[in-house]
DNA sequence: ACGCTTCCCTGGAGGC
DNA sequence: TGCCTCCAGGGAAGCG
């Protein structure tokens, strides 16, 4: 489920092994992942020419193809990226694929068709016009600033962090863990924490993300005092507290927590 | 302003 | 073994 991490490791990926080398054809595969260009158009753009490099502002991915080719990936729930060589036994989601003069590819996968790839102007433009928030990792992003933000705010604490316009880059998974981390409980109002427990959740949301990225974002390799890996409720709290992780949907989305660690207040 | 529901999309899980 | 329903959660959109 991509979030910020998963789509900063994306695009390290891409950048260690995409970049600067020479597009011979792109494969529309499945015409639903193109949003503004129809099957041969992104081709005609692309060949003969390098992915010159790529930026990420929250959960969206943007790409420059030459010198003014620019598009935005994103990912939905199911979209990934691979670089290969060898044809695979099942590409049924390989959905739009990227080939290159010395015989690998770059291909965007999903499964659901809940992602897609854009052609924009610009990321500056297009982060505008989306009215996305400030990406969580962006350094701009101090205590005061997240403060003016957030602060104050009466929506729950969960949804306050999930959302983009304000915010960009955490979705369900990451809001569950920075919150389990912070003590805070999912449905705490903003509005409800005092200036310390801001402090903590804001410091929290940092070192989560960071450290999600150190690991490749990898579950296996997640410290073993997440809850990420364990979204099961009545598995035990991975804190060790002796209580039970329970499931409750917020905002639409599936919470997970420890009602003992994050009492609700 | 905010939360809730519905919709999109595909596949896995579990009930019967 | 199969049919049915629910659920996963990235979003958009509409409603109260």
């Amino acid at each position: 489920m991509p979030e910020l991490p998963d789509v900063e490791v994306y695009k390290q990926y891409i950048d260690a092994t995409s970049l600067h080398q020479k597009i011979s054809s792109v494969s529309v595969r499945d015409s639903r992942i193109a949003r503004n260009f129809n099957g041969s158009q992104m081709d005609e753009w692309l060949k003969g020419k390098t992915l010159e490099k790529t930026a990420r502002h929250g959960k969206h991915l943007f790409i420059l193809a030459g010198d003014d080719v620019w598009m935005m990936w994103h990912f939905g729930m199911t979209g990934a990226v691979r670089y290969l060589k060898k044809e695979r036994k099942n590409a049924d989601y390989e959905r739009v694929t990227f080939y290159f003069d010395n015989k690998y590819r770059l291909s965007y996968d999903a499964r659901r068709m809940l992602g897609g790839i854009q052609r924009i102007e610009g990321p500056e433009d297009f982060i505008r016009e989306k009215g996305l928030g400030i990406d969580a990792l962006d350094p701009a992003l101090d205590l005061d600033r997240a403060r003016e933000l957030l602060a104050g705010k009466r929506a729950m604490a969960k949804s306050t962090l999930m959302k983009q316009e304000t915010i960009a880059g955490i979705g369900n998974i990451y809001s569950d863990e920075i919150l389990f981390q912070a003590r805070i409980h999912p449905e705490t109002s903003m509005d409800h924490l005092d200036a310390k427990e801001f402090s903590t959740l804001f410091k929290t949301m940092k070192a989560v993300l960071k450290k999600a990225v150190d690991i490749r974002a990898e579950p296996s390799d997640m410290p073993a005092t997440w809850i990420t890996p364990r979204r099961q409720p009545g598995k035990p709290c991975p804190r060790g507290c002796g209580s039970r992780i329970q499931k409750k949907k917020v905002s639409g989305r599936s919470a997970y927590f420890c009602p003992a660690c994050q009492e609700k207040k």
